[in-house]
DNA sequence: TTGAAATCAATGTAACAACATATTTTGTTG
DNA sequence: CAACAAAATATGTTGTTACATTGATTTCAA
């Protein structure tokens, strides 16, 4: 469906406008999508991104700073996400012995059996994505990025 | 930017799944931009999403429901926000004579003067959707409303 | 016409986000 | 080495979001 009919915006006043209403609406709905997805595991999408952060580092450990990095969302709490995680049981955290102002933290055998399982169906979910040619999707990111300046 | 460089990631498993990445990214960075930028007029982006539907309606009024209608965060909880615009004066609000259990809401005289004194910087918000051409900016339009789904 | 169902908005609540501040440890410089 | 700055993380606070529930009004059907 047409932005301006999901939102019964007969017009914009630019398509420069229009695609960000447009962008915004469509990360919204996606992120919507996840999100209710995940409720079947019981992750919030962000504790999703950082569980699969730490996957990407195992076995070595991530400081909170290198998670923080690495979040789509930088502004979030990574200290309280990863509690969250820790009282799970998803995630181990120990304070660093080379600084002890660090903490490292390591996904457990149990995190990496639950995005495993996950990961069966993250096809799906993009599924929506695919509606693009791979070419298309390219073009896409190259926008993406552009938009966000050089 | 390139996406993998933002997040210090250095590949992904498919165009699409960097997509489906650079979509989030991409529109929480926007949205994070024009947050900022509204600070300055005391207003959330949210309530500035509602405050523009109020303004497309009037000389009309808009019922809670019209405007969760047009809402880009449909989930969001329209009566307070529209609370939090009527203790600022920017709105007004009255139960439905032919309905009492609907409210009328208008913006007011006042709001409409912010909506005026935030239009003179909006172009400017929108600069780097202008990274793209105007073309592109339509191409890439479509590929969001594809991306929902036909 | 009256009682159940539907509609519209408001409210309660638990979790989360944004931002500022505090605490602990390390680094630096006179 | 002492004192101060910087770094890394944790915590406090205030406001917001998501979702469920409630309360009031209208609609509709028996």
């Amino acid at each position: 469906m047409k932005i301006e009919d999901e939102i019964k915006q007969p017009k914009f006043q630019s398509e420069y406008h229009k695609l960000g209403v447009n962008l915004a609406f469509t990360a919204n709905w996606f992120d919507r999508q996840i999100t209710q997805k995940l409720k079947e595991f019981k992750l919030t999408s962000q504790q999703f991104n950082v569980l699969r952060i730490l996957r990407g580092q195992y076995p070595n450990p991530a400081t909170i700073n290198l998670i923080t990095e690495r979040m789509l969302d930088k502004m979030s709490n990574a200290s309280r996400l990863v509690d969250k995680l820790l009282t799970k049981g998803l995630v181990d955290r120990k304070t660093c012995p080379e600084d002890r102002r660090q903490v490292d933290i390591i996904i457990t055998e149990k995190g990496q059996e639950l995005l495993k399982k996950i990961d069966e169906h993250t096809k799906d979910w993009e599924a929506p994505l695919m509606t693009l040619s791979k070419q298309e999707a390219t073009l896409m990111n190259d926008f993406l990025d552009r938009m966000r300046g050089n």
